[in-house]
DNA sequence: TAACATGTTACGGT
DNA sequence: AACCGTAACATGTT
């Protein structure tokens, strides 16, 4: 689930519970679930891997990290009788039946105004993306690598360990470049692929064709130069798994030692 | 079937 | 204080 353009489906899924008042809430997130009962959902929203169900001054916000899942109970559903499933992290019940389960999920409160609290234009899928905005965001960080920078969700809200390997491989662009030595053509890279890319995969994904396009994504030959992909590595400070051809993405600035 | 993954946050140590 | 590394969380797929 939990890439931007898969939070984007799954919002589209909840849609038909707008306007739907909560009759009882659980779960076991460490929260006040008092708090929803009997209020109408007034608005879903997303804001890259957020999930924004909105209420009247507040919202309540799920995040799937990476196990993370929703089943939805639609009307004629019985009230579940998962006696075997544990506990959700969140489980609505709304008056007229249906539901829906968030398992393995955070879930927070966010008080008041969603645009108070959420800069859209950082979200890629979001009709507000702003690339210059994000390109400045770049330049101002030329010590960062990469593979880094990619996943910084102020910057590129809604890009994943797969967006960024694609992006990357799209941009030719090797992980482990600096920012701060990139020519401006590829930072413009980056932000335009970051973009183009995770609509491609929302298409693939909505298709359920996504894996079978994934160009260096848990493959292991480089469709562009035919030789074999980088040896499998977790990279940067976030040490998450690199797919990567040595000879087709360029390494722009010195490697860190080690 | 055991191992691993599309992620984030909290914490202790420096 | 700011930064770093590691642990913790938990489910679906192969």
């Amino acid at each position: 689930m939990p890439e931007g353009p898969s939070i984007l489906i799954l919002r589209e899924r909840l849609v038909p519970f707008i306007g739907r008042t909560v009759q009882d809430a659980a779960g076991r997130a460490a929260l006040d679930f008092g708090r929803l009962r009997s209020r109408r959902l007034q608005d879903i929203r997303s804001w890259g891997k957020h999930l924004l169900l909105a209420f009247d001054g507040f919202s309540l916000r799920i995040h799937l990290l990476l196990f993370g899942s929703c089943l939805i109970h639609d009307r004629k559903d019985g009230d579940g009788e998962d006696t075997a499933t544990p506990t959700p992290t969140v489980s609505l019940r709304f008056a007229g039946g249906g539901g829906i389960d968030f398992k393995a999920a955070s879930a927070r409160w966010i008080e008041g105004d969603l645009d108070a609290a959420y800069d859209w234009s950082a979200d890629v899928l979001s009709p507000h993306w702003d690339p210059q905005a994000a390109q400045a965001k770049l330049r101002a960080r030329p010590g960062e690598l990469a593979c880094d920078i990619l996943l910084d969700q102020s910057i590129f809200s809604g890009v994943g360990n797969i967006i960024k390997n694609e992006v990357l491989f799209r941009a030719l662009v090797h992980p482990l470049s600096h920012i701060g030595a990139l020519p401006d053509t590829h930072v413009s890279q980056l932000v335009a692929q970051a973009r183009d890319y995770s609509f491609d995969f929302l298409e693939w994904k909505r298709r359920n064709v996504l894996k079978r396009h994934w160009q260096v994504h848990e493959r292991t030959t480089c469709p562009r130069c035919r030789h074999a992909l980088a040896p499998v590595r977790r990279i940067g400070k976030r040490r998450r798994r690199s797919f990567h051809c040595g000879r087709c993405q360029r390494l722009y600035g010195t490697p860190a030692p080690g």
